[in-house]
RNA sequence: GGGCGCAUAGCUCAGCUGGUUAGAGUGCUGCCCUCACAUGGCAGAGGUCGAAGGUUCAAGUCCUUCUGCGCCCACCA
C-alpha cells in the first residue's frame, strides 16, 4: 500500500530523523576494497572553536555532494572527517574565558592551563562536528580525527625530527612577525597586509663635525631609539660625500655612522634611511652587511625597554606621540606628510604586528618546493579553475623559509630540548637535543639537567600533514589503509588558504610520502555579503546558515548555495536566496505527493510496458537521459551549479509543468503511473548527493524494493531503450501549439468551457499527438478539431505558425477583432521579414558560403526555405482576412 | 610595484571549443485559490552584453587599449 505523505513539506521533522540515521549508519565507513576504486576526500578540518558559517556550508556541501555522488558511481567513497587544534585561537579563547574569573595563563601555569584548554575542547570542541552532521554530511565518522590525538602528534613529532636530520629545520635570531597582543612570532602567511593610512615622518639627524644635518623619513619614528645607522645609496650624488660620517642620534644622543647600501631607493623620502637592526628586516639585513649594532628596544608586548632610555615603560604607539612632541621642541622635524601604507596585521587578533628580531625556529622551504611546483606545472595536480596555478606557482617559486616556532602553550610541543650543560658551550646548537622521544640523558656529556623547549609549533606544521597523517602515518598498521586511500582524489577549499595549507600539503606528501597528497584541488569562492564583504562574524553581516536550516531546511540551504556558486567566483548573498531552496523542495514534496496518491497497488517504477508509451512518455524518459548524461558530466567537471541547475529544470520546467499536467489525463492507466514512479524515482537519485534528506524522505515513500537508504543506491544511467529522439520533435510542436492556444485564449478572453474550433494543417500524426494533449493543456475545450494537408485557409480566422508543416487556424467567425488580428499579423510578417532579409544577405555573402562550415550554412538555408513558407502562408492569411 | 578576477534584464548571476531570435532565479505587470503545490499556475514587459578600436564570413564569446569596481602578492623606510 503506498504511503501518504503529509500536505505540507515540513524540513525540520523530515532532516532531523535523517541526521540522526546518518550520523549513525556503518554505511559512510569505508574500508580498503580491492574490487572498487577508491574516491577520497579529506575535509579541510575546521578550529575546535569553529562555529558553522556560510563558508564551511558552501566548502562542506561541495564536499558532500561529491563524495555522495561518487559513492553512488560505485566508488569506495571516503570522506575523513576531523577538527585542528587551531592553537592560536584556541588559546585565545580560553584565555578570555579565564580572564572572565580575572586570570591570566600564568596565573594557572602551563599544565593548569593546558589542562583547561582540553576541558573546553571536551566541552564545545565538537560544536561544529554537530553541525556537520546537521547539514547532512556523509563523512566517515567513525574516522573522526583531531590534529592533537596522540597518534597525530608523533606524526608531526616524526616530521619534525626528520627534517631536523635532514637539516630542513634550523634555529636562529632573524626578524620575524611578531603580533605584541598574542606575544608569539607569526609566519608570513599570517602576518598579512593592509593598506594603512599612516604619516611619513621627516626628521633632522644632526652630523657630529658641523652643523648641518640630514634628513630622514620613517614612518615609525619610534623605531629611531634603536638605530645603528643611517644608509644612503652609494650612487647618490646628494650624500655620496657623507658617506663614513658620524651622526648624533637625537634623543639617544648616540653617535651613528652613515653607510652605503643598494638597498636604499633614491626616490623614496629623502634618500636616507635610518637603519634600525633589530626592528625591521631591511635593517637588518644591512644590519648584518655592516655589522651593526643590534638594539632592541622592545618587550615582547611592545612596551619600550630600558634601552629606550627615558621613553622606557611606554606602549610603542604612545611612545611614537612622545618621541614627535620631543623633535618638534628640538626644531629636528621638519615636516609630516600623508602616507598610505602596507602594514602587516595579525591574522588572529588583527593587531598591528612588529618585526622583532627574536629566535626562532624554521623549515628550509626550497628543496621542499621542487617537486611540488613540477607536479602542478606538468598537471599531475590539476586545479579548478585554472587560474589558481598561476597564484600557486607565483609563491612556490618564491618561497622562503618558515617560521614555525610559536610563543604559546596549546599546540604541539617542540620536540627539542637543551642540555644545561652543553649549552654553557659557545659552539651554534650546542646542547641542542632534537628527539622523536623525551630524552632521559644529554647524548653528549650524559647530563640529566635537560629542559624542553618551551615553544609550540604553528598550527599549520600539524596541517600539512592531513592527508596522510589521518590513516595514523607515520604507524606501521596505517599502511594498508594509506596504499589504498592515498593519494586521496579532491581537495575542496577556499583560495585564502592556498598557501597556508594546500601549498604545503603538496610539499609534505612529497617529501613524506613520496607522493602527490591528492590529484584535484577545486577552489570555490570567498562568501561574501551583498556589499561584496566577507563574512565574518565580527563584521555582523554574516547570515547564519544554521537559521537557514532552521526556517527553510538543510536541503533549502545546500541547494542554493550550490546554485549559486558558480565554479569559482565570489558570492554574494542574501536571506532571498535561500527561498528558491525551500520553493523547490516544496516543489518536489508536491509532485511527488501527488504521484503517491494516485497510485495503483501493482505499481513500482520497474513495469513499464514500452510498446505502449504515448509520445509524451517517449518524451520524459528520453529527456531524463539527456538529464543524467549532462549531470554526470558536470559533476565531473567539478560545474555543481550546472549540474544542479540542470536538475532543477528538468523536475521543475519539464516534469511537473508538462508531464505530470499531461500525464493527469491518463492518471488511471498503469503504465502513466509506471513512467511518473519511474521518473520521480530516478530524478530523486540524481538529485541525491545536492538535496540529501528530502530525497531519501520520500524514495522511503515509494513503492518498490524498501532500503534504509538511498544514499548506496546506484546512480542512474541512460536507458538507450529510452531514448526517443523523434518524441523531441513531436512534444516540441506540442508544446508551441499549447503556446499558440493559450494565447488565442487570452486574446479572446476564453473559458475552459468555451468551444473552438481548430484547424490544423499538417499530418496525420502529428495532428494525433496534438490533439491528444493540447485542448486540456490550454485549458480550452474543442468542438471540432481537424486535420488537413489543404493549404486554403479560412476565412476571418487566428492563425498562427507552428512549424515548418504545422499551421493552426482558429476558426471563429464573428469573434475575431478583424482590425486588430490585421494589425498582429502586419507585424508578425514584418518582424519576419527582416529576419529573412538578413539572412538572404548572409547568404548572399560569398565568403560566408565559402568559408563557413557546411553545417551552419545549411542550417541558414533551411531556415530561409522555412521563412519564406510562413511569410507566404502568413500572407494568405492576411488576405483572407475581411 | 606586480598578478588575478569582475562588468550581460530593476537586482543576483549563467552563457563551455566564436555560429539560429542572448538565458535563469528574483523583482515587476495582468489573469487565475483549476481536485500536488499561491513556497503555486499561465501570460507579459524588460538587454545598443562597461567604452573604443581590431581579428573574422560571423564576436556577449578571441586580441589591444581605456574606464569603473573587487581581490591577492610584494622588505618604498
Amino acid at each position: 500500500m503506498p504511503q501518504e505523505l503529509p500536505p505540507k513539506y515540513t524540513p525540520k521533522e523530515v532532516e532531523e530523523k535523517w541526521f540522526d540515521f546518518w550520523a549513525k549508519t556503518p554505511l559512510f565507513h569505508s574500508r580498503p576494497r580491492p574490487d572498487k576504486k577508491p574516491y577520497t576526500i579529506v575535509i579541510p578540518p575546521p578550529n575546535v572553536t569553529g562555529i558553522l558559517h556560510m563558508g564551511h556550508a558552501l566548502n562542506n556541501t561541495i564536499q558532500d555532494v561529491l563524495i555522495r555522488a561518487k559513492r553512488m558511481q560505485g566508488f569506495e567513497a571516503l570522506w575523513m572527517p576531523g577538527t585542528d587544534h587551531a592553537g592560536i585561537a584556541t588559546q585565545n579563547v580560553v584565555e578570555r574565558k579565564i580572564a572572565k574569573d580575572g586570570l591570566k595563563r600564568q596565573d594557572l601555569g602551563r599544565d593548569e592551563f593546558l589542562k583547561t584548554v582540553w576541558q573546553w575542547k571536551e566541552e564545545h570542541g565538537s560544536t561544529i562536528i554537530h553541525q556537520l552532521k546537521r547539514m547532512g554530511a556523509s563523512c566517515d565518522w567513525a574516522r573522526e580525527r583531531f590534529t592533537m590525538d596522540a597518534g597525530y602528534s608523533s606524526a608531526v613529532v616524526e616530521v619534525f625530527v626528520s627534517l631536523y636530520e635532514k637539516k630542513l629545520i634550523y634555529r636562529g635570531d632573524y626578524i620575524i612577525n611578531w603580533c605584541p597582543r598574542c606575544q608569539t612570532a607569526l609566519s608570513d602567511e599570517e602576518a598579512p597586509h593592509r593598506d594603512l593610512d599612516g604619516k611619513l615622518y621627516y626628521i633632522k639627524y644632526p652630523l657630529k663635525k658641523s652643523r648641518e644635518h640630514i634628513v630622514v623619513a620613517t614612518t615609525r619614528p619610534e623605531t629611531m631609539l634603536g638605530d645603528t645607522a643611517v644608509a644612503v645609496n652609494p650612487k647618490d650624488k646628494r650624500y655620496k660625500h657623507l658617506i663614513g660620517e658620524t651622526l648624533i642620534l637625537p634623543l639617544m644622543e648616540r653617535e651613528i655612522k652613515i653607510i652605503a647600501d643598494d638597498l636604499v631607493d633614491k626616490k623614496f623620502g629623502t634618500g636616507c634611511v635610518k637603519v634600525t637592526p633589530a626592528h625591521d628586516p631591511n635593517d637588518y639585513a644591512m644590519g648584518k652587511s655592516h655589522n651593526l649594532d643590534f638594539v632592541n628596544i622592545m618587550h615582547p608586548d611592545a612596551v619600550l625597554n630600558a634601552n629606550a632610555g627615558e621613553y622606557a615603560g611606554m606602549d610603542r604607539f604612545e611612545a611614537r606621540e612622545a618621541i614627535i612632541e620631543d623633535l618638534k621642541e628640538r626644531s629636528l622635524l621638519l615636516k609630516v606628510e600623508e602616507h598610505r601604507h602596507a602594514v602587516g596585521h595579525c591574522y588572529r587578533c588583527h593587531t598591528i604586528i612588529e618585526p622583532y628580531l627574536s629566535k626562532q625556529w624554521f623549515v628550509k622551504m626550497k628543496p621542499l618546493s621542487k617537486p611540488a611546483l613540477e607536479a602542478v606545472k606538468k598537471g599531475e595536480i590539476k586545479f579548478t579553475p585554472k587560474r589558481w596555478i598561476k597564484v600557486y606557482l607565483n609563491w612556490m617559486e618564491n618561497i622562503r623559509d618558515w617560521c614555525i616556532s610559536r610563543q604559546i602553550w596549546w599546540g604541539h610541543r617542540l620536540p627539542v630540548w637543551y642540555c644545561e650543560e652543553c649549552s654553557k658551550s659557545t659552539q651554534p646548537d650546542a646542547g641542542v637535543i632534537v628527539s622523536r622521544t623525551t630524552p632521559e640523558r644529554c647524548p653528549q656529556c650524559g647530563s640529566s639537567d635537560l629542559k624542553q623547549d618551551s615553544d609550540v609549533l604553528d598550527t599549520w606544521f600539524s596541517s600539512w600533514l592531513w592527508p596522510f597523517a589521518t590513516f595514523g602515518w607515520p604507524a606501521a598498521k596505517s599502511k594498508s589503509e594509506l596504499d589504498y586511500f592515498y593519494p586521496t582524489s579532491t581537495l575542496v577549499t577556499a583560495p585564502e588558504i592556498i598557501f597556508f595549507w594546500v601549498a604545503r600539503m603538496i610539499m609534505a606528501g612529497f617529501e613524506f610520502m613520496g607522493k602527490k597528497p591528492f590529484s584535484d584541488v577545486y577552489i570555490h569562492g570567498t562568501v561574501r555579503d551583498e556589499e561584496g564583504k566577507k563574512m565574518s562574524k565580527s563584521l555582523g553581516n554574516s547570515i547564519d546558515p544554521l537559521e537557514i536550516i532552521e526556517q527553510y531546511g538543510a536541503d533549502a540551504l545546500r541547494f542554493s548555495l550550490i546554485a549559486i556558486a558558480a565554479s569559482g567566483s565570489d558570492i554574494y548573498l542574501s536571506q532571498e536566496r535561500f527561498e528558491q531552496g525551500r520553493n523547490f523542495s516544496n516543489k518536489i514534496w508536491n509532485a511527488s505527493r501527488f504521484i503517491l496518491t494516485n497510485l495503483r497497488e501493482d505499481v513500482t517504477g520497474d513495469g513499464i510496458d514500452r510498446e505502449s508509451l504515448k509520445v509524451q512518455d517517449e518524451w520524459i524518459l528520453s529527456s531524463f537521459n539527456e538529464a543524467v548524461r549532462k549531470v554526470t558530466k558536470a559533476i565531473d567537471l567539478f560545474k555543481l551549479n550546472e549540474a544542479v541547475n540542470l536538475i532543477y529544470e528538468f523536475f521543475w520546467h519539464q516534469f511537473c509543468d508538462w508531464y505530470v499536467e499531461i500525464a493527469k489525463h491518463s492518471i488511471a492507466e498503469k503504465n502513466t503511473q509506471e513512467v511518473l514512479v519511474r521518473v520521480l524515482k530516478d530524478t530523486l537519485l540524481l538529485l541525491h548527493p545536492f538535496m540529501p534528506f528530502i530525497t531519501d524522505e520520500i524514495s522511503s515513500k515509494l513503492p518498490g524494493e524498501k532500503i534504509e537508504t538511498i544514499a548506496c543506491s546506484a546512480w542512474p544511467k541512460p536507458k538507450k531503450e529510452f531514448d526517443h529522439k523523434a518524441a523531441f520533435a513531436t512534444m516540441d510542436l506540442v508544446f508551441k501549439s499549447v503556446f499558440v492556444l493559450r494565447n488565442f485564449r487570452k486574446d479572446l478572453n476564453l473559458g475552459p468551457q468555451d468551444l473552438v474550433s481548430i484547424k490544423m494543417a499538417t499530418t496525420a500524426q502529428n495532428k494525433s499527438a496534438i490533439e491528444a494533449v493540447s485542448s486540456t493543456m490550454s485549458n480550452l475545450a474543442f468542438a471540432k478539431i481537424s486535420v488537413s494537408t489543404d493549404k486554403t485557409v479560412a476565412p476571418n480566422c487566428l492563425s498562427a505558425l507552428i512549424a515548418k508543416d504545422v499551421h493552426l487556424y482558429l476558426l471563429l467567425e464573428g469573434l475575431v477583432d478583424i482590425q486588430k488580428e490585421k494589425e498582429r499579423l502586419d507585424k508578425e510578417i514584418a518582424a519576419m521579414g527582416s529576419q529573412l532579409k538578413q539572412k538572404k544577405n548572409m547568404l548572399e555573402n560569398k565568403d560566408f558560403v565559402k568559408k563557413a562550415p557546411e553545417a551552419v550554412v545549411n542550417r541558414e538555408r533551411q531556415r530561409v526555405d522555412e521563412l519564406k513558407d510562413s511569410m507566404k502562408r502568413l500572407k494568405e492569411v492576411r488576405r483572407a482576412l475581411k
